[in-house]
RNA sequence: GCCCACGUGGCGGAAUUGGCAGACGCGCUAGAUUCAGGUUCUAGUGAGUAACAUCAUACAGGUUCAAGUCCUGUCGUGGGCACCA
């Protein structure tokens, strides 16, 4: 930047931030808290001492995604997000309310252990360095976070309680019937004898129905027998739970990693190959609660984008559960030994044309369906299969590759024998991780089937009055088929594919047996009739009508340093096995072992197995050495701002009801459903009330289905547990577009366009970084960096700079600023005196038109999250009182409340002058009450209509605001620059918009 | 391939319910201040014309007294999902 200095800011912004932080200026309190007597907050809402939860102004929760302390340091970024609740938090304090903003570090990490691994530093002293960079970084822009609150994932105070909430997860199950999680010891009640713990399992009928399996268990069992199913009821219900199934592994992160951190075969981070391997897991039963993730969408609000991501990321569909019975080809004759083949499909009502089945190559019947014939085959198959990575299997496998087992089942409609084979386009990870096959109307499966000469049968035809024939089959018209069907009593010329078409709405046909018919029913219809008539069979014999979720249970365990222990021990039961068994709360927290080496093990066991001495109990049970992944501690620190010093709980009670439950909100208790009639538009804030839960949240479109999932659900777990007020969370959460760098890219260090934010700070102060990052467009959009941007903003400020300082006593400032030494500067901004047009006068009312305009737009705008041009109002505010000849102190001081929570340092050291000057009380700027818009002074007595003839603009006219409609068309055909337009003709009509505009017709 | 957004000056972007297109800022032009550069201030700035007229919100249609805004189609950009049965 070069040229002059606007406006001292390289010492104002320093003096507040000084200020600010001496008088813990924006400290949230607890209610029950003490609150000092001189503190502004205090003064403002006339409270002092300890303070009940009622006595409290309404709550207000601005929440930022805290961010990971890398070493690079902040660029420009980062702040968008934080300056944007920053205004919200400052807008809202000068509101009333009582606002929680806060801060703090999601300090785990990759990163940290990997340079740990390279030089042998402790990973919390990497981490410790980056978050002081961090931290000094964040602090230097003004945000007026509550720093008391601060908090780092990796401290012990805090991962102590996320080990207590993996404790309460995996003491508790999911209850069907009550459909929430309970707590195990319930489960582990009805599976008891004794009569005490009746109570539970009577009002239940889930637990009465485990009971009754318990109690009715044959006699001659052994106790060892019944101890085993009754730990195996127990371990398959646990919302944290072991599984030893086939996981993601990254060999050069030396870990596995969950679905969601896999993206195209690839780990999300770094971008390494992922292999599936099997190994033993530790789970989080999440998909326990698919459903109501899914549906708890609608009670929040949320950007539609964002839901859709969640909702693609749950993937519900709904459909049916198949059997297809096979014969063993070991024993063909023998009926008793058969295998179901269980499929999902959301076609149900094309089980008719279901003329094979493809099974997954991993699927655990494809040896046992596998004939000798095709034994070689299927061997070579799988191996090929397995060799690919995830990413040649999507990538390459568009052509569609199988191999036949040999063996044959039945279509349970029509009995009739279908081929089972094996192919790598079906998923073992979806649904059964088998399909039927309906080539007539599935792409795939036609691909499939043309490839191999499998049977293909349509079952589902298409009206010819409505739907053209030709549409999908192109010019093609061999494949079709004229049928006459009756449809609603009335018969109808129907065209039936003989190619593959895949119809949304179209009618069954060929598809009836003895039982059932679906014939000439629409789609929706016949898939109904078809689950009805699995379901009325015996004990679903042949299927049922069912939901399947795309989500998986989540993969909670890691191979790593870095990261929250377990608080879990591995025991060697009687019968030689061994088991799992919690840690008591009294042991937490489980801290991790010092190493010297933060290497896995030579035979791949996580470097906390080299720690023999932590890992081997006296007792002889042996910890766990996996540790929890980076999502666990951002899964709930949002709750722990709450109660940051809170030894004794994760959160206090009282103080989670005040900020988070719904008492101080006008909406329902029970549901947080809101109605339409109170459901706030998108992007606007609820003016004066709160909601539950966090009122507002921003951050970046990366956590739409990793921490946003993973931390609704916990939430939803505690929720049911009884330890917080709300079932979701976050009540209202906005994505801030990224920043791109001047050339358009996105900022990264190879393109060497990063712009750390030190920069601008030195160069034109963080209130103009402030609002440039809300001046380039709106929040939620993507936008490129301008650094001559950033100048026109820095320039508004110098503009409101001499809106109200006396320029000598400014040249005498600088003059003396020149001598003095460093520390002594401060003091010298009080040579600089306001000027002379500042007088303590009553405003005129166009003044006040100005100012009052201008409260209007910012509030509107702030409200709805319009901080560009809350911007531009308080530009045009500038730019018209600028050119006052006398500036009224009061109406200065409303503008430079409106200022204040975008420039707030500026807007301090302004009022001060402006407080001192008038001799009015010098309250602390932040806590100052926001204007209040006043609409009867924009009331105009003329007002400007313009006209228009036949639509086109040809005069503006300035009418009285009372004008009736008759008066202006009049006026409107009076003017002498409409008159040219409507000589000679006639008018047709006039159309008045009263106090909009005036259109005359003419012929 | 599927789903969802979005296309407005040289640039970033404004434009409640359809009602004066281009607020505000950048850039540019001219002038004033200054020894000069920078800064600041004043005026102008969609295209077009001497001035009107006229033409302009990706393109092509449509609805309407009136369309950037609503409807249909096409093209383009961005994001998400991707053999999900």
């Amino acid at each position: 930047m070069s040229g002059r200095r606007q406006y001292p800011f390289h010492l104002i912004e320093p003096k507040w931030q000084k200020a600010w932080d001496e008088q813990q200026a924006f400290r949230a309190f607890n209610p029950g808290e003490e609150i000092p007597a001189n503190h502004p907050f205090a003064e403002r809402h006339k409270l002092s001492g300890k303070v009940s939860a009622a006595q409290l102004p309404a709550k207000f929760y601005i929440l930022d995604m805290f961010p990971y302390p890398s070493g690079a340091g902040l660029h420009v970024g980062h702040p968008e997000g934080y300056t944007a609740t920053d205004i919200l938090a400052r807008y809202k304090r000068a509101q009333g309310f009582n606002v929680l903003h806060p801060m703090g570090w999601d300090a785990f990490g990759l990163p940290a252990e990997q340079y740990a691994v390279k030089t042998g530093q402790h990973p919390r002293k990497t981490t410790e360095e980056n978050i002081a960079t961090f931290k000094r970084q964040i602090q230097s822009l003004g945000f007026s976070y509550d720093w008391s609150r601060e908090l780092a994932t990796t401290d012990t105070g805090y991962f102590k309680w996320t080990q207590w909430i993996f404790l309460k997860l995996y003491n508790s199950y999911f209850d069907p019937e009550l459909k929430k999680a309970q707590p195990i010891k319930f489960l582990e009640d009805a599976l008891s004898h004794s009569p005490k713990f009746k109570k539970q399992w009577e009002s239940n009928s889930y637990l009465e129905k485990i009971h009754k399996t318990w109690v009715e268990m044959p006699e001659r069992i052994t106790a060892n027998q019944g101890n085993k199913f009754r730990s195996n009821v127990i371990e398959n219900s646990r919302l944290a739970y072991v599984s030893e199934q086939p996981v993601w592994w990254c060999e050069q992160l030396g870990t596995v990693l969950a679905n969601e951190e896999v993206v195209d075969g690839k780990s999300e981070v770094g971008g390494f190959p992922v292999v599936r391997k099997p190994m033993r897991q530790w789970m989080l039963r999440i998909t326990a609660y698919a459903e109501k993730l899914l549906q708890d969408l609608d009670t929040i609000d949320w950007s539609d984008s964002l839901k859709e991501m969640q909702r693609n990321w749950i993937g519900r569909s709904e459909g049916a559960q198949i059997s297809f019975r096979a014969e063993n080809p070991r024993s063909p004759s023998n009926p008793k030994h058969y295998f179901s083949i269980d499929v999902f499909t959301t076609r149900p009502d094309t089980l008719f044309g279901a003329t094979y089945l493809v099974l997954s190559p991993e699927h655990t019947f494809v040896s046992h369906l596998t004939t000798d014939a095709q034994r070689t085959a299927i061997e070579s198959y799988k191996i090929e299969v397995a060799r690919k990575s995830d990413l040649e299997r999507t990538e390459l496998a568009k052509e569609k590759t199988g191999v036949f087992t040999g063996s044959y089942a039945t279509n349970p409609v029509n009995n009739e024998k279908i081929p089972i084979w094996i192919a790598d386009y079906v998923l073992a990870s979806y649904g059964t991780g088998a399909i039927m096959a309906v080539p007539a109307h599935d792409e795939r499966d036609w691909d499939f089937a043309k490839k191999y000469g499998l049977p293909i049968t349509p079952v589902v035809a298409l009206f010819s009055k409505v739907f053209s024939p030709f549409t999908k089959v192109g010019s093609d018209t061999a494949g079709k088929q004229t049928q006459h069907l009756v449809i609603n009593g009335k018969e109808q010329q129907v065209q039936v594919y003989y190619e593959c078409c895949v119809p949304e709405e179209g009618f069954a046909v060929n598809s009836s047996n003895d039982e059932v018919s679906l014939n000439g029913l629409p789609t929706v219809d016949a898939k109904k009739k078809i689950i009805d008539w699995l379901n009325s069979h015996e004990s679903h014999e042949l299927g049922f009508g069912m939901v399947n979720y795309k989500l998986r249970d989540w993969l909670f365990s890691r191979q790593r340093y870095w990261g929250e222990p377990f608080p879990i021990v591995w025991k060697i039961g009687p019968d030689g096995e061994s088991y799992h068994e919690a840690l008591p709360e009294s042991s937490l927290p489980v801290l991790p072992p010092t190493l010297e080496d933060y290497k896995p093990t030579a035979t791949g066991e996580p470097p906390l197995a080299r720690a023999k001495d932590w890992v081997n109990l006296p007792d002889g049970s042996v910890r766990e050495t996996n540790t929890m992944p980076q999502w666990a501690g951002s899964c709930w620190y949002y709750l722990r701002y709450l109660d940051a010093k809170n030894n004794s709980a994760f959160v206090g009670k009282d103080v989670e009801n005040y900020w988070m439950g719904a008492n101080s909100c006008k909406s329902q208790v029970e549901s947080c459903k809101l109605d339409d009639a109170q459901k706030p538009s998108t992007f606007n804030l609820q003016p004066s009330t709160s909601t539950p839960g966090v009122d507002l949240y921003v951050g970046g479109t990366e956590h739409a289905v990793l921490h946003l999932l993973y931390a609704r659900f916990w939430h939803k777990v505690l929720f049911d547990l009884g330890y917080v007020s709300t079932p979701e969370p976050f009540f209202k959460l906005v994505n801030q577009g990224m920043v791109l760098g001047e050339d358009n890219q996105k900022m990264s260090k190879s393109r060497g366009n990063v712009i750390p934010v030190d920069v601008p700070v030195a160069e034109v102060g963080t209130d103009a970084l402030r609002l440039y990052e809300m001046f380039m467009g709106p929040l939620e959009m993507v936008k490129p960096w301008n650094t001559k941007g950033v100048e026109g903003v820095y320039r508004f400020l110098g503009r409101v700079w001499r809106l109200f300082v006396d320029e000598k006593s400014e040249t005498e400032f600088q003059q003396a600023e020149t001598t003095a030494e460093t520390q002594r500067r401060g003091e010298l901004l009080n040579l600089i005196k306001l000027n002379y047009s500042i007088q303590n006068v009553a405003a005129t009312s166009a003044q006040l038109k100005t100012l009052h305009s201008c409260i209007k737009k910012v509030t509107e705008d702030l409200d709805g999250l319009r901080f560009n041009t809350a911007i531009s109002a308080m530009m045009v505010f500038v730019n018209d009182a600028i050119t006052w000849e006398t500036k009224p102190v009061s109406v200065l001081r409303d503008f430079l409340i409106l200022l204040q929570p975008f420039a707030p340092h500026i807007a301090e050291e302004l009022w001060q002058k402006l407080s001192a000057n008038s001799q009015l009380p010098s309250a602390n700027l932040a806590y100052a009450s926001w204007p209040k818009f006043d609409a009867a002074l924009l009331v105009e007595s003329e007002i400007e209509i313009p006209v228009q003839v036949n639509g086109k603009l040809r005069d503006v006219i300035k009418v009285s605001v009372n004008a009736t409609q008759a008066d202006l068309g009049t006026a409107a055909k009076n003017s002498e620059k409409v008159k040219p337009f409507i000589e000679g003709k006639t008018i047709k009509k006039i159309i008045v918009v009263p106090k909009k505009m005036v259109n005359l017709i003419v012929g």
